[in-house]
DNA sequence: GCCCTATGTGAAAGAGACTAACATTAATGT
DNA sequence: ACATTAATGTTAGTCTCTTTCACATAGGGC
């Protein structure tokens, strides 16, 4: 049943004539094809039906091999969302260059990688906000997240520098809720419910604007 | 008042004397308590955190009792879920009443009643989005919950009543991933990075009001 | 080549979800 | 009342998953 030669997506092939990926004893690199394997696994069954076993078995390898590079399942989702958040914090950083001279135009396109990332890393995404893992306990996860909430501010607060902290941070607490808000609704499927015929990306374009272009109004 | 007769925590006491809350075989309502202890440990250890045979214990029966009660663990999450989108729906037309003459401020009103439904009825509402209850599955949760969309739906829609669709689809999206989003940031004390010394809860009046009131400005 | 250590394995303990067979009580009908 | 039946609890056991432990194997530096 086990097949111990399939290593997932095994993309390695560097070289010229595959090699039967004939595992012997020692997988090479178990690390990240046990985070791969995890991620494709969530996609499937939801962080929660995530069992450490079957990324093992996935990766094919025995139950007890993942211990060798990871504490324990905590661990490992704390690795993916640290990965995530880096990912995401570069994806922030991408879209906030985008648009330099237009700020307005700036916020909207951060708004809309935030959701374009949750899209299309919806593994990674739930790890990071509904994976329970605590951002005090593990640093390798804070740090990168800190570093995309700081983006998200810096391009709220350009929109009114001189505005009372007060207002700017009310400011940030909201768009920051209103994409968050939106990514999170929007992969549960919440928003069915609401969406005509227009596609997601479409409708949070349009959300986006209607809500941030107020912010330079005023 | 749903104290029926304190069986949570109850002692056999081996002696003889004392006619303790003794719990003779049946415990009388064990359907319900099961759902407050659920609660409660969720309320500490998360939904995650949850075991049923905890819950269980917590009640004073064994562990196989809650499947006289419920289909399986899911079961019960369904069933928590089922009450507090009813709970939730109610909070919401309340606060739908509240202003009947300015809509703005009625809309305003049933945000802060959103998040701070989210606030007060913690546990319900981690099981109600974070509980991997699928709603097709469950019509006793979709039920409720889809008449609170329509409450929220209601509500924004009547400050638009002449809008084309895509506009107010739009407009409903936007405003329930904003509350939606700072509710749930909230519960997960993310936004404690944001906010300066302020409340919770005027924080987020003053986000809202400050996006909700260029709603009624177009 | 030899040793050290990183990495992988099987076995087993412990916990939680769930089931089956049995026990006790509450309800119901006559 | 009393017997039958339906509800509701219990004990014991299975299954799966997490985690640990002692042991096996391989790769790299000397």
């Amino acid at each position: 049943m086990t097949d111990r030669t399939n290593h997932l997506p095994t993309k390695p092939a560097p070289g010229k004539a595959a090699r039967p990926p004939k595992r012997a004893y020692h997988h090479g690199d178990l690390r990240a094809a046990l985070m791969r394997a995890a991620l494709a696994l969530i996609a499937e069954h939801g962080v929660k039906g995530l069992a450490l076993s079957d990324a093992a078995r996935l990766a094919g390898v025995s139950v007890a091999a993942p211990y060798r590079h990871f504490k324990d399942k905590e661990d490992l989702l704390a690795e993916i969302a640290a990965e995530g958040f880096a990912l995401f914090r570069d994806a922030l950083a991408v879209a906030s260059q985008k648009s330099q001279g237009d700020k307005v135009k700036g916020l909207a396109e951060m708004g809309a990688a935030y959701v374009e990332f949750a899209v299309q890393h919806r593994s990674h995404f739930k790890v990071m906000w509904e994976g329970g893992i605590s951002k005090a306990e593990y640093p390798k996860v804070e740090q990168p997240a800190y570093q995309a909430f700081l983006l998200l501010r810096q391009a709220v607060i350009g929109l009114l520098p001189k505005a009372k902290p007060e207002r700017q941070q009310a400011l940030v607490s909201a768009a920051w809720s209103l994409v968050h808000g939106y990514a999170t609704l929007m992969l549960e499927h919440e928003l069915d419910v609401v969406a005509g015929a227009q596609s997601d990306m479409k409708q949070l374009r349009q959300s986006i604007h209607l809500l941030l272009d107020q912010f330079a109004a005023k």
